[in-house]
DNA sequence: TTTTTTGTATACCGTTCTGTATACTTTATG
DNA sequence: CATAAAGTATACAGAACGGTATACAAAAAA
């Protein structure tokens, strides 16, 4: 028989995530050990091996959940932040700009773990790839919907936009840098792309 | 009296930076621990800490010395690169194609540093942070050369460039990166700068 | 009510971590 | 030659690491 779950779910196993997540954004995976997580969340080290057999696992399962957060609120945000393709591309740095305005922002996880991870085997890498796949595809969509006539190229040429941003707001703990790349990235859309707005 | 330096100058200290450079640009910091160091440069844990009194003593100095052969690298290949400001800012990013190429290229240490550590206190994260300041004043420099309407901001611009095409090139393992920043950074220089080529 | 699951609390294991101590060897200088 | 610096080799200390074992409590399912 199908065990019923609680209306939390498994609650143990959300907040083992939650807390790990917020300390390898942070500090860093190598730099986070098994014993702070437990601390910090509240939760028994037992409990922990009874949810993940280790720390890759739960390394892995931190990294799947905030892959499938953060592409969500990033499209939901840029989808809610324009109503044409080319609003919506613009959109994507107005999100970015609320993003390195919070307390908690500390750079991309995904490019932090990738210095920590150099090995390309490694299936954590693979999914900090796959995330960024995603969103330059997510991109590309727009960029085809805004009548690009390279919409491939003008999607990369964003991409590498919004992760120079994202990295130099990350150095410099200013937000200004979304601005900036926005306004390049104004420049390419309408250099490239049929009027229609 | 001084004392007399052999002819390789103080070898061991050199070794000991050299490995720990490879070390830690592949694997991180905190991943990288003392005695594979030790074992890698065949250099004994006493004479590393006759050199260093801590780990986050040899960090630093790998960290300094990097920062110094890096900048001077790179001015020197832009500086070769070209003989107008305009085409030594474009070759920022031949030198980078160059750079990503590279078998042991695994993105910018410092950047990979600052991912590893979050306090902005701590002299390592500064030293990340001055030497992100130099390149971008450096670049300024040949912007302002260049004739440009407003330097800082195609500094700024230019340096986010080159910032996105290295993430994305040690995300993605291709040095087309460089080319995709190079052709968005000819556009604009072209657009804010007097043509004087 | 009994049983199974899920959890807590805590102690422990073997390994690896940074850093130190001891004893011996090389080597260059005074 | 004598001496002192600088190196090797190796063992060790104390803490932190990832991960396991034991004993027990709560709670829901059978």
């Amino acid at each position: 028989m199908e065990r019923e779950r609680k209306k939390t779910g498994s609650s143990k196993r959300e907040q083992l995530i939650k807390t790990a997540l917020e300390l390898f954004a942070k500090n860093g995976i190598h730099a986070t050990g098994i014993d702070t997580i437990v601390e910090q969340s509240g939760v028994t080290k037992k409990t922990l091996y009874a949810h993940f057999r280790s720390k890759e696992e739960l390394v892995l399962a931190v990294l799947r959940q905030y892959d499938g957060l953060a592409r969500n609120e990033f499209m939901r945000c840029v989808e809610s932040g324009g109503k044409t393709p080319r609003a919506r591309l613009l959109a994507v740095f107005d999100f970015a700009e609320r993003w390195f305005q919070q307390s908690n922002f500390y750079g991309c996880l995904f490019i932090n773990t990738i210095g920590e991870y150099s090995d390309n085997d490694t299936p954590i890498r693979q999914i900090c790839k796959e995330y960024k796949k995603l969103v330059k595809g997510y991109i590309r969509e727009l960029c085809q919907q805004a009548g690009a006539t390279d919409p491939q190229g003008l999607a990369e040429e964003l991409a590498l936009l919004l992760e120079g941003a994202t990295v130099t707001a990350q150095v410099s703990q200013n937000a200004k840098t979304a601005k900036i790349a926005k306004r390049v990235a104004k420049a390419l859309i309408d250099r490239t792309t049929a009027k229609n707005e």
